[in-house]
DNA sequence: ACTAGCCCCTGGGAGC
DNA sequence: TGCTCCCAGGGGCTAG
């Protein structure tokens, strides 16, 4: 699932080939066959003519990651001024690709990659939304569980956007510190510390597996109590937390599940988890030999070690 | 201003 | 082998 490393790398690949496209057309059928119709989604038809409104014809000159979002940043021209900026804000939830390539239109109802390669792994393939670029390109969102959302702000309102002005510190923030984590964890109070760092206005970024991983090696049960946890633990909890993401990074993100780039390509982070979905098998801690447990912590899988996780309460 | 709990969705794995 | 059942889970929303 994308969290923080999964939701960099797509927009790291994104970057090198749709800036500076402009936005020919776009598709979508995700009005069509979803029960989930709230107001403000391209999921409402009406709301989908108006996003496409804004889009079709508009430029995109950047694109940032926002927490787990992803902010494409658009400009409209006319007679070389500048009209109107705007900001599409997607978030890929649990089962979201963005990806970009050659695609085409087929059997009238779905698309699929021209070019055989990783864009045409199956998984790639539920296809619910397709911007026409400029250069034939095809920027696309591909989600099975038609969880991903969708929406459009002006640029200068962006802190409409509830979720994004309520997000916490990205959890990468060169600003952030130990202190200032522990403050926000703190702040938690009885939350269980699994809990607390899935909290995205607490910290952005971090998801199901890296909170696992994180306590895993930071040896903190995840049912601990945010505000039971000393405040000198945080700076391993930091530096633990920085470095596990930096790494899933540096393998291009975790494709345990179905997580694919920007070019549908699988990342590798999988590889390196310690704990996350190995529910009885031995601890990988050295001389540990406890067993993997999977508990249920406010409705999420949370995988450790009930040997050396401590349980601070 | 909080939090707990339901809900969205569908492929795939478990169980028989 | 083929069927049914239930799980995965981020975050919006609502009720308390």
């Amino acid at each position: 699932m994308p969290e923080l490393p999964e939701v960099h790398t797509t927009v790291e690949g994104l970057k090198k080939v749709v800036i500076g496209q402009i936005i020919k057309d776009i598709w979508s059928d995700f009005h069509l066959n979803t029960k989930h119709k709230g107001k403000d989604t391209i999921k409402n038809k009406k709301y989908f003519d108006y996003f496409k409104q804004l889009v079709v014809g508009a430029k995109i000159i950047s694109i940032e990651r926002g927490g787990k979002n992803i902010l494409i940043h658009i400009k409209k021209n006319h007679q070389g001024l500048t009209l109107e900026k705007y900001t599409i804000v997607i978030h890929m939830k649990m089962t979201g690709h963005l990806m970009v390539g050659e695609y085409q239109f087929r059997n009238s109802k779905t698309w699929i990659a021209v070019k055989e390669g990783p864009l045409q792994d199956s998984y790639n393939q539920f296809i619910h939304l397709v911007f026409s670029l400029s250069n034939n390109k095809h920027l696309v969102l591909s989600d099975m569980r038609k969880f991903a959302s969708v929406v459009i702000f002006e640029t200068n309102k962006l802190n409409e956007h509830k979720t994004l002005a309520t997000l916490g510190p990205d959890a990468l923030d060169k600003k952030l510190t130990a202190k200032r984590l522990f403050e926000i964890i703190h702040q938690k109070k009885k939350m269980p510390i699994k809990s607390a760092l899935l909290d995205q206005s607490a910290i952005a970024g971090i998801g199901n597996i890296y909170s696992d991983e994180i306590l895993w090696q930071t040896n903190i049960h995840p049912l601990s109590l945010a505000e039971k946890i000393p405040e000198k633990k945080f700076k391993e909890i930091f530096k633990v937390m920085r470095n596990i993401l930096k790494l899933s990074i540096k393998h291009g993100g975790d494709s345990k599940s179905d997580y694919r780039n920007a070019f549908g390509e699988k990342g590798n982070f999988q590889n390196f988890h310690q704990v996350y979905g190995r529910k009885g098998e031995e601890c990988p801690k050295k001389n540990c030999l406890g067993i993997i447990k999977r508990i249920v912590v406010k409705g999420r899988s949370s995988h450790f070690c009930p040997k050396h996780q401590i349980l601070y309460k």
